[in-house]
DNA sequence: ATGACTTACCCGGTAAGA
Protein backbone atom coordinates (compact mmCIF):
# COMPACT_ATOMS: atom_id res chain seq x y z
CA UNK A 1 0.00 0.00 0.00
CA UNK A 2 1.37 3.38 -1.00
CA UNK A 3 0.55 6.32 1.24
CA UNK A 4 1.39 9.94 0.42
CA UNK A 5 0.96 13.44 1.79
CA UNK A 6 0.83 16.65 -0.27
CA UNK A 7 0.04 20.25 0.56
CA UNK A 8 -1.72 21.00 -2.74
CA UNK A 9 -2.26 24.76 -2.25
CA UNK A 10 -5.81 24.80 -3.68
CA UNK A 11 -7.29 21.57 -5.03
CA UNK A 12 -9.52 23.49 -7.45
CA UNK A 13 -6.43 24.92 -9.16
CA UNK A 14 -4.43 21.68 -8.92
CA UNK A 15 -6.79 18.70 -9.27
CA UNK A 16 -5.56 17.74 -12.75
CA UNK A 17 -1.95 17.52 -11.64
CA UNK A 18 -2.87 15.76 -8.42
CA UNK A 19 -5.04 13.04 -10.00
CA UNK A 20 -2.54 12.48 -12.83
CA UNK A 21 0.21 12.01 -10.28
CA UNK A 22 -1.88 9.66 -8.12
CA UNK A 23 -2.54 7.39 -11.09
CA UNK A 24 0.98 7.53 -12.55
CA UNK A 25 2.67 7.01 -9.20
CA UNK A 26 0.24 4.20 -8.33
CA UNK A 27 -0.58 5.76 -4.96
CA UNK A 28 -3.40 4.21 -2.91
CA UNK A 29 -3.89 6.86 -0.24
CA UNK A 30 -3.23 10.61 -0.45
CA UNK A 31 -3.56 12.97 2.49
CA UNK A 32 -3.97 16.54 1.23
CA UNK A 33 -3.59 19.88 2.99
CA UNK A 34 -4.59 23.41 1.97
CA UNK A 35 -7.39 22.27 -0.29
CA UNK A 36 -8.78 25.81 0.21
CA UNK A 37 -12.42 24.96 -0.45
CA UNK A 38 -15.67 23.73 1.05
CA UNK A 39 -17.09 20.23 0.44
CA UNK A 40 -19.48 21.63 -2.18
CA UNK A 41 -16.54 23.18 -4.04
CA UNK A 42 -14.30 20.09 -4.00
CA UNK A 43 -13.67 18.61 -7.51
CA UNK A 44 -14.96 15.16 -6.58
CA UNK A 45 -15.55 13.81 -10.10
CA UNK A 46 -11.91 13.63 -11.27
CA UNK A 47 -10.99 11.65 -8.16
CA UNK A 48 -13.97 9.29 -8.47
CA UNK A 49 -13.33 8.69 -12.16
CA UNK A 50 -9.76 7.69 -11.26
CA UNK A 51 -11.08 5.28 -8.63
CA UNK A 52 -10.59 7.30 -5.45
CA UNK A 53 -13.04 7.99 -2.65
CA UNK A 54 -12.49 11.33 -0.89
CA UNK A 55 -13.28 12.52 2.62
CA UNK A 56 -12.59 16.14 3.45
CA UNK A 57 -12.96 18.98 5.89
CA UNK A 58 -13.08 22.51 4.52
CA UNK A 59 -14.83 25.56 6.01
CA UNK A 60 -13.81 28.39 3.65
CA UNK A 61 -10.91 29.50 1.43
CA UNK A 62 -8.38 28.94 4.22
CA UNK A 63 -6.72 25.67 5.21
CA UNK A 64 -8.78 22.55 4.47
CA UNK A 65 -7.68 18.90 4.64
CA UNK A 66 -8.71 15.74 2.78
CA UNK A 67 -7.90 12.07 2.28
CA UNK A 68 -8.31 10.35 -1.10
CA UNK A 69 -8.19 6.54 -1.09
CA UNK A 70 -8.62 3.62 -3.49
CA UNK A 71 -9.43 1.47 -0.45
CA UNK A 72 -12.46 1.91 1.81
CA UNK A 73 -12.19 4.46 4.60
CA UNK A 74 -13.89 4.03 7.97
CA UNK A 75 -14.11 5.92 11.26
CA UNK A 76 -13.66 9.34 9.66
CA UNK A 77 -12.98 12.01 12.29
CA UNK A 78 -12.96 15.79 11.86
CA UNK A 79 -10.41 17.39 14.18
CA UNK A 80 -8.40 15.60 16.85
CA UNK A 81 -9.30 15.37 20.51
CA UNK A 82 -7.93 18.45 22.25
CA UNK A 83 -7.25 20.34 19.01
CA UNK A 84 -6.97 24.04 19.86
CA UNK A 85 -9.08 26.60 18.03
CA UNK A 86 -8.14 30.00 16.67
CA UNK A 87 -9.90 32.98 15.19
CA UNK A 88 -9.55 36.74 15.23
CA UNK A 89 -11.00 37.96 18.51
CA UNK A 90 -11.33 34.38 19.80
CA UNK A 91 -7.96 33.33 21.14
CA UNK A 92 -9.33 31.66 24.26
CA UNK A 93 -10.34 28.06 24.89
CA UNK A 94 -13.69 28.62 23.16
CA UNK A 95 -12.12 29.62 19.83
CA UNK A 96 -13.62 27.83 16.80
CA UNK A 97 -11.62 25.01 15.25
CA UNK A 98 -9.98 25.60 11.87
CA UNK A 99 -10.02 22.92 9.13
CA UNK A 100 -6.61 21.44 9.89
CA UNK A 101 -7.15 17.76 10.77
CA UNK A 102 -9.05 14.78 9.37
CA UNK A 103 -8.53 11.14 10.28
CA UNK A 104 -9.62 7.84 8.73
CA UNK A 105 -8.87 4.13 9.01
CA UNK A 106 -7.74 2.31 5.84
CA UNK A 107 -7.10 -1.43 6.15
CA UNK A 108 -5.82 -1.44 9.71
CA UNK A 109 -3.91 1.84 9.37
CA UNK A 110 -5.12 4.93 11.23
CA UNK A 111 -4.06 7.98 9.24
CA UNK A 112 -4.38 11.70 9.98
CA UNK A 113 -4.00 14.46 7.40
CA UNK A 114 -2.66 17.47 9.29
CA UNK A 115 -2.02 21.11 8.47
CA UNK A 116 -0.12 22.64 11.37
CA UNK A 117 -0.57 26.43 11.77
CA UNK A 118 2.18 28.54 10.20
CA UNK A 119 2.99 30.65 13.27
CA UNK A 120 3.42 33.83 11.18
CA UNK A 121 6.02 35.42 13.51
CA UNK A 122 7.76 34.50 16.76
CA UNK A 123 5.79 37.13 18.70
CA UNK A 124 2.45 36.60 16.93
CA UNK A 125 -0.52 35.01 18.73
CA UNK A 126 -0.51 32.50 15.87
CA UNK A 127 2.81 31.14 17.17
CA UNK A 128 1.32 30.17 20.53
CA UNK A 129 -1.52 28.54 18.60
CA UNK A 130 1.00 26.58 16.53
CA UNK A 131 2.86 25.36 19.63
CA UNK A 132 -0.36 24.34 21.39
CA UNK A 133 -1.52 22.55 18.25
CA UNK A 134 1.69 20.47 18.12
CA UNK A 135 1.77 19.75 21.86
CA UNK A 136 -1.84 18.59 22.07
CA UNK A 137 -1.38 16.54 18.90
CA UNK A 138 1.59 14.77 20.52
CA UNK A 139 -0.35 14.14 23.73
CA UNK A 140 -3.38 12.79 21.88
CA UNK A 141 -1.26 10.57 19.63
CA UNK A 142 0.52 9.24 22.72
CA UNK A 143 -2.82 8.44 24.36
CA UNK A 144 -4.03 6.71 21.20
CA UNK A 145 -0.90 4.56 20.94
CA UNK A 146 -1.18 3.60 24.61
CA UNK A 147 -4.80 2.56 24.06
CA UNK A 148 -3.97 0.72 20.81
CA UNK A 149 -0.62 -0.97 21.46
CA UNK A 150 1.18 -2.05 18.30
CA UNK A 151 -1.45 -0.54 16.01
CA UNK A 152 -0.24 1.29 12.88
CA UNK A 153 -0.80 5.05 13.24
CA UNK A 154 0.47 7.67 10.78
CA UNK A 155 0.42 11.42 11.32
CA UNK A 156 1.13 12.98 7.94
CA UNK A 157 1.09 16.45 6.50
CA UNK A 158 2.55 19.92 6.57
CA UNK A 159 4.05 20.39 10.05
CA UNK A 160 5.52 23.84 9.32
CA UNK A 161 8.67 23.00 11.30
CA UNK A 162 12.17 22.36 9.94
CA UNK A 163 13.49 20.00 12.63
CA UNK A 164 17.15 19.94 11.54
CA UNK A 165 19.42 22.76 10.38
CA UNK A 166 19.81 20.86 7.09
CA UNK A 167 16.02 21.11 6.62
CA UNK A 168 16.22 24.90 6.29
CA UNK A 169 17.72 26.09 3.02
CA UNK A 170 15.85 29.37 2.69
CA UNK A 171 18.29 32.23 3.46
CA UNK A 172 15.43 34.58 4.39
CA UNK A 173 14.83 32.50 7.54
CA UNK A 174 17.25 33.70 10.19
CA UNK A 175 18.10 31.73 13.34
CA UNK A 176 16.75 33.52 16.39
CA UNK A 177 14.33 35.68 14.41
CA UNK A 178 12.31 33.37 12.17
CA UNK A 179 9.53 30.85 12.42
CA UNK A 180 9.96 27.14 11.56
CA UNK A 181 13.42 26.85 13.15
CA UNK A 182 12.96 28.34 16.62
CA UNK A 183 13.84 26.16 19.64
CA UNK A 184 10.21 26.31 20.82
CA UNK A 185 8.88 25.00 17.50
CA UNK A 186 11.52 22.28 17.30
CA UNK A 187 10.75 21.24 20.88
CA UNK A 188 7.05 21.05 20.07
CA UNK A 189 7.82 18.89 17.02
CA UNK A 190 10.18 16.73 19.09
CA UNK A 191 7.28 16.05 21.47
CA UNK A 192 5.75 13.96 18.69
CA UNK A 193 8.90 11.83 18.57
CA UNK A 194 9.00 11.64 22.37
CA UNK A 195 5.42 10.35 22.26
CA UNK A 196 6.63 7.41 20.16
CA UNK A 197 6.25 8.57 16.56
CA UNK A 198 9.16 8.59 14.13
CA UNK A 199 9.87 10.15 10.75
CA UNK A 200 9.68 7.06 8.52
CA UNK A 201 10.97 8.90 5.41
CA UNK A 202 14.21 10.34 6.79
CA UNK A 203 16.08 6.99 7.08
CA UNK A 204 15.28 6.16 3.44
CA UNK A 205 15.54 9.70 2.02
CA UNK A 206 18.11 11.54 4.14
CA UNK A 207 18.44 14.52 1.78
CA UNK A 208 15.95 16.90 0.23
CA UNK A 209 13.35 19.58 0.77
CA UNK A 210 9.57 19.30 0.43
CA UNK A 211 8.75 23.01 -0.05
CA UNK A 212 10.20 25.88 -2.06
CA UNK A 213 8.71 29.38 -1.84
CA UNK A 214 7.30 30.75 -5.09
CA UNK A 215 9.36 33.94 -4.63
CA UNK A 216 13.02 34.73 -5.19
CA UNK A 217 13.84 31.76 -7.46
CA UNK A 218 13.80 29.50 -4.45
CA UNK A 219 13.26 26.34 -6.48
CA UNK A 220 15.91 26.85 -9.20
CA UNK A 221 18.32 27.85 -6.46
CA UNK A 222 17.20 24.85 -4.37
CA UNK A 223 16.62 27.08 -1.35
CA UNK A 224 13.78 25.06 0.12
CA UNK A 225 12.61 23.62 3.40
CA UNK A 226 11.81 20.14 4.65
CA UNK A 227 8.55 20.60 6.55
CA UNK A 228 6.23 17.86 5.24
CA UNK A 229 6.49 14.56 7.07
CA UNK A 230 5.12 11.07 7.48
CA UNK A 231 5.37 10.21 11.18
CA UNK A 232 4.56 6.64 12.17
CA UNK A 233 3.98 4.61 15.30
CA UNK A 234 6.31 1.60 15.74
CA UNK A 235 3.62 -0.63 14.23
CA UNK A 236 3.55 1.61 11.15
CA UNK A 237 7.29 2.24 10.88
CA UNK A 238 8.05 -1.52 10.95
CA UNK A 239 6.07 -1.97 7.73
CA UNK A 240 7.62 0.84 5.67
CA UNK A 241 9.66 -0.67 2.82
CA UNK A 242 10.36 2.40 0.64
CA UNK A 243 9.98 6.19 0.56
CA UNK A 244 10.29 9.09 -1.86
CA UNK A 245 10.08 12.87 -2.01
CA UNK A 246 8.50 13.73 -5.36
CA UNK A 247 10.69 16.71 -6.31
CA UNK A 248 9.57 16.54 -9.95
CA UNK A 249 6.15 17.81 -8.86
CA UNK A 250 7.60 21.28 -8.15
CA UNK A 251 8.28 21.66 -11.90
CA UNK A 252 6.06 22.44 -14.87
CA UNK A 253 2.94 24.56 -15.13
CA UNK A 254 1.23 25.77 -11.97
CA UNK A 255 2.93 23.59 -9.36
CA UNK A 256 2.07 23.68 -5.67
CA UNK A 257 4.87 25.14 -3.57
CA UNK A 258 5.01 21.76 -1.78
CA UNK A 259 5.73 18.32 -3.30
CA UNK A 260 4.36 14.87 -2.38
CA UNK A 261 6.08 12.65 0.17
CA UNK A 262 5.36 8.92 -0.31
CA UNK A 263 5.92 5.67 1.55
CA UNK A 264 5.34 2.07 0.47
CA UNK A 265 3.90 -0.06 3.24
CA UNK A 266 3.95 -3.85 3.46
CA UNK A 267 0.44 -5.21 4.06
CA UNK A 268 -0.93 -8.70 4.70
CA UNK A 269 -0.31 -10.92 1.66
CA UNK A 270 1.40 -8.08 -0.20
CA UNK A 271 4.93 -7.01 0.59
CA UNK A 272 4.57 -4.19 -1.96
CA UNK A 273 7.77 -4.92 -3.83
CA UNK A 274 6.74 -2.70 -6.74
CA UNK A 275 9.71 -0.46 -7.43
CA UNK A 276 9.11 3.22 -6.65
CA UNK A 277 9.98 4.39 -10.15
CA UNK A 278 7.80 7.11 -11.61
C1' DA B 1 14.76 25.44 -18.33
C1' DT B 2 13.42 24.25 -12.42
C1' DG B 3 13.37 31.46 -13.88
C1' DA B 4 12.31 36.47 -10.26
C1' DC B 5 5.07 34.69 -6.05
C1' DT B 6 0.37 32.46 -5.74
C1' DT B 7 -4.35 31.73 -4.22
C1' DA B 8 -9.22 33.08 -2.77
C1' DC B 9 -12.16 36.40 -2.04
C1' DC B 10 -14.91 38.90 -5.98
C1' DC B 11 -13.12 42.48 -9.92
C1' DG B 12 -9.24 46.00 -6.82
C1' DG B 13 -7.23 45.44 -3.03
C1' DT B 14 -6.69 42.56 1.17
C1' DA B 15 -5.39 38.36 3.71
C1' DA B 16 -2.49 34.61 4.01
C1' DG B 17 1.21 31.65 3.16
C1' DA B 18 6.44 30.03 5.18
Amino acid sequence: MRIATWNVNSIRTRYGRVVDWLVNADVDVLAMQEIKCTPAQFPMEPFEEAGYEVVLHGLNQWNGVAIASRLPMTDVEIGFRGQPGFAKGHEGPDAPLEARAIGATIDDVRIWSLYVPNGRALDDPHMDYKLRFLRTLAADAGDWMAANPGAPLALVGDFNVAPLDADMGDPSFVPGASTHISPAERAAFAALEEAGLSDVVRPLVPEGYTFWDYKQLRFPRDEGMRIDFILGSPGFADRVVDARIEREQRKGDAPSDHVPVVVALAVEGDDDDRPMIF
